[in-house]
DNA sequence: TCAGATCTTTGCATTGTCGCAAACTGGAGA
DNA sequence: TCTCCAGTTTGCGACAATGCAAAGATCTGA
């Protein structure tokens, strides 16, 4: 593991608001790691024995069902926390943790948990306000499942991976990793065939552009459209 | 108001392990009011000026969409808390709050939050144990949307609603207030016609029994096989 | 006790989405 | 450069669930 810089944390919303010797406090307590792509950070059910912090890359967190199914519970981008159990009162893992890209994260101990919050109640905060926000996505999540069509999850995916993790191109939004029709089919509860064929039409029409693993949003305004049609 | 006795909280989970004082205290500091069923707790957006401990009652939780359709978020049973968006780093509730039957809620301003947690460590604890298994239950609802057929996943809704509100009877488990068809639709994700086709079947098998806006689970484990059955 | 509102049931036509099958394509590794 | 394989596309038939419509049941308040 390399020597880090206090300074890497200091713009990463976990962290906002402490000071620079919380700062090198927390990092000193810290691991990194590497992790391939494809690779798992953690798994369903473990013991909880860290929790991370995504410096690079992108995580899949993925629930498997009793027959074998998969859903993409959430993507996690550069700079957000993750598997933090201890936070929410678990001793294991509710889900797992997949690297999408190659990743580089930071590991501390569980067992750290108490003492970083009682030595840093800026970051418990932080922390506390980013379960909340996951938690009112995870509703609004099922909000959608329930009243929206397939059509309208597919297209409002596609924008929100492009808002949250789209780099600029000239052709249009990229989306940032690789990402497959049936990735896109685990998010939005359908199935790669139906993804395939409205990706297929908006291709046509121009509204993305698309290849093997990749995606770009050409006229997000239109896909916006179709998310938000009142029919 | 009337007097309350700090007895009254000793066995609700979110205080849980607290002492006499600490609960004297978060007592001293609590109003107490009635909601008459159809009334609403608090509003989705409004100035979330309290937190709420629901003494007695049941509380639907419910998001709407902006062509005016309902999702029941969640159902909140005796003892639970409501309405912590303070906890979470929220300024404004993030959905409304509707009595599903006349109810008995504590209010504590959110302005002491900050000071009721500092005072009261194990209250906090339970507080965010609670987000978490909220955020880990909505999360288990996205997979069941996401993969599972009408059928199974209002199955699955009426065995969950009589096991955590459920009234023994001598005909069965019988789901203790007032719950229309329409309601189960909203908290599955389909229409009040298809809730009453899959009610009424379950009726003639005699799996359950139901009146107007009242549901008797007789044979739970027929339920539960539909609800868990691999194809 | 009656009237009106609310909730529930049920038949029928329609359709969005799936499941299956088969062909195609682009990239990675030998 | 060739081969293989994972990922993608597309046609077609099937069906679960919806939407519409109308009638029936149950409760409430006058």
């Amino acid at each position: 593991m390399s020597r880090l810089d206090a300074s890497l944390l200091a713009d990463l919303p976990p962290f906002s608001g402490l000071s620079k010797s919380s700062l090198d406090d927390m990092l000193a307590r810290a691991v990194s790691f590497r992790h391939p792509k494809g690779t798992h950070i953690f798994r369903e059910d473990e013991d909880a024995h860290s929790f991370f912090l995504l410096l690079d890359g992108y995580v899949r967190v993925v629930k498997l069902t009793p027959d074998g199914e998969q859903v993409i519970v959430r993507y996690i981008a550069t700079g957000e926390l993750l598997g933090i159990a201890k936070a929410i009162g678990r001793e294991t893992y509710p889900a797992n943790a997949v690297a999408a890209a190659d990743c580089v994260v930071l590991a501390w101990p569980s067992s750290a948990w108490e003492t970083i919050v009682a030595a840093h109640p800026g970051f418990a905060t932080n922390t506390y306000t980013m379960v909340g926000n996951r938690l009112v996505g995870t509703q609004d999540r099922v909000v959608e499942l329930a009243t929206e069509r397939v059509e309208q999850r597919v297209a409002n995916a596609i924008v929100s991976l492009a808002r949250e993790t789209g780099r600029k191109t000239e052709d249009g939004i990229l989306i940032d990793f690789p990402i497959s029709r049936q990735d896109i089919s685990e998010m939005t509860g359908t199935t790669l065939h139906t993804v395939s064929r409205l990706l297929s039409s908006w291709d046509t029409k121009g509204w993305i552009k698309s290849g093997r693993q990749k995606i770009t949003l050409v006229e997000g305004h239109k896909l916006m459209m179709l998310a938000s049609a009142r029919d």
